[in-house]
DNA sequence: CATGAATGAGCCTTCATTCAT
DNA sequence: GATGAATGAAGGCTCATTCAT
């Protein structure tokens, strides 16, 4: 049994339940089962454990969004990231946690700085692509709202109270973005 | 000059700027040139200057959205809250960092929790009475994707890098919410 | 009972005893009957503490040299502030172990590079003042010499075994600082 | 190429620079390239690497001392002794440090303290031994002068600033010891 | 109301050392 | 001989909080 990767699945749960600033080194070691020295043995420190955390985690995002070029029309490949990002927020509630928690904590953003700004692009970068093959009015500023608002809605589900409507949401949430791109933009 | 008043005000820009776990009583106590001790004189604890910040603040946004009960008409009334919300983020950028900050961090949500709840009732509350007057087809999703999506943008204005067009989003936004719940809704 | 010169009391003994990388914290403040904190409330961090100890106990050698300004005959100035080295070497042997064993430890001695420059210096020049006035023929590089004796007398006296005939040396020491300059120098 | 040596050449080297306290097990075998768990298995524990780079280490001084023993007049012996020694210092630096360091940490000097009291019997021995053939009044006291007069030289040439003035400082300790203990013993 | 000395628990990290391989 | 994972004690330091004045 792997003690570095028992630390690092250890710590990304704490991390994402408690914070990253109230979760204690020795807290990690104890749930590992694992003494306190070892931390420092497989990684340089806390902030090091965290980026290494950081970076493994957010390969979800890259995976979910690679999973969706399969050969279907843009409209199914649009809805299929959509569905992939919704369904994320409820299987890996803990990652959206960590992954958010991280970015709006000085401390810890000034951390990941480089890291977070690599993963903004890239989520930036891939909303544009499918929604620029979707429709041909879609600009950067879509871009940036299609972003925003799963961010938006990634918040008020996790950190808001139980009574969140995801499902119906989700279906506004898609009709939004069939509906706002395809036909509005080119209206107006 | 009221000593307790510098502390909240020192105290509120502190834990906006380094996040509330990472700013020591001492550290405000020094800003606001003021002894040790004095923090417990007036506060029970760190927690409740905590508390009496995130009451205070918040009532910036129950004055936002009371300002807008003027006589004008509802897709009007309907702008101008949004234009209320945007301007605030550039105008309180601060404050807009203390509360994703403290909603997003386990502790400190439950430090917060009731007054958290409360305040999140009134946002939803109002955004739906405003959408309703508007727009006869509004339902309670629409206000909770409303509400979704000014956290989504703010947390991207604030805390993604520079370059975000919030102007431009505003303008698409408000198309958003004008045209969708006038016309759309009642379409599907 | 003042807790802040009891610190500096114990931690100028345990320093001078054991080193200061071999001192802990903790065990000044077991000695001293303190709480663990309170060191740092009266001191920035630990290096600040020797830097304060240093400063404090190198007046002593201030003192003695400014001791010797009575109304004597040169020669008898001399004398006296080799009586005075002398002296303290037996009486102050702790801070002496402190000033040798901080100047020749790499890390103490970066922590303390400015003072230790500075007493250098007092101690160089108040020399080259008492030999200049007893000696004309007397040059700096007697001064550096009659440093370097000291410092060597010191560290073999304290340092070496319990036999060091410290009283025949300083007999010889007199000597050879009254002769030397006053007849060697000008016949060579 | 032998790692045990290569562990205590590094060894010498950081202990020499850093002081012994300071220099962690773990960067000699980096430095050294060696695994972390190697110096344990070469020697019993970090004293003992201590131990054994002392005795090496010191036996520059006995081969210095021995080199003396030519076919040569005793002024001449007495001279090339103090020449030795000041070359010494001048290119084994690093040798002095290590030797001052640890005689004057409380700590390293109870690590070693058999070892240095051989050794500083033997330089006081030595010491006698030529200081007597040169002069028939010298005395034991000369000898434990001639030790410290060393060592305060080589504390304030390595340790003080760079402007310590060793070769007029030779120049004259040579005169010291050659006509002091020729003349002017013999007048007092 | 106001100060600041004092406490003590807890944090991150270092490090000598052991041991299975 | 050689590796490096693993341990656990200890170290310096921070910090919320209390309390005498």
């Amino acid at each position: 049994m792997d003690k570095r990767e028992q630390i690092l699945e250890v710590a990304t749960r704490l991390f994402s339940e408690r914070g990253f600033e109230k979760t204690s080194v020795s807290a990690i070691c104890e749930a590992a089962k694992v003494s306190n020295g070892l931390v420092f043995h497989h990684f340089k420190n806390k902030n090091e454990l965290l980026r290494e955390i950081f970076k493994k985690t957010t390969n979800i995002i890259v995976e979910i969004n690679d999973s969706v070029q399969k050969e279907i029309s843009p409209k199914e490949r649009l809805i299929e990231l959509i569905d992939g990002a919704f369904k994320q927020m409820v299987e890996d509630k803990l990652f959206f946690q960590l992954y958010l928690n991280v970015m709006l904590q000085p401390t810890t953003k000034a951390i990941l700085n480089d890291l977070i700004k690599e993963k903004y692009a890239f989520l930036l970068d891939n909303a544009h692509k499918i929604l620029s093959e979707y429709s041909e009015h879609a600009t950067i500023v879509d871009s940036f709202m299609f972003v925003s608002d799963l961010d938006g809605i990634a918040i008020n589900y996790i950190y808001s109270f139980d009574d969140y409507p995801l499902d119906l949401v989700k279906q506004k949430f898609i009709k939004r973005y069939t509906y706002d791109l395809g036909d509005i933009n080119q209206k107006i």
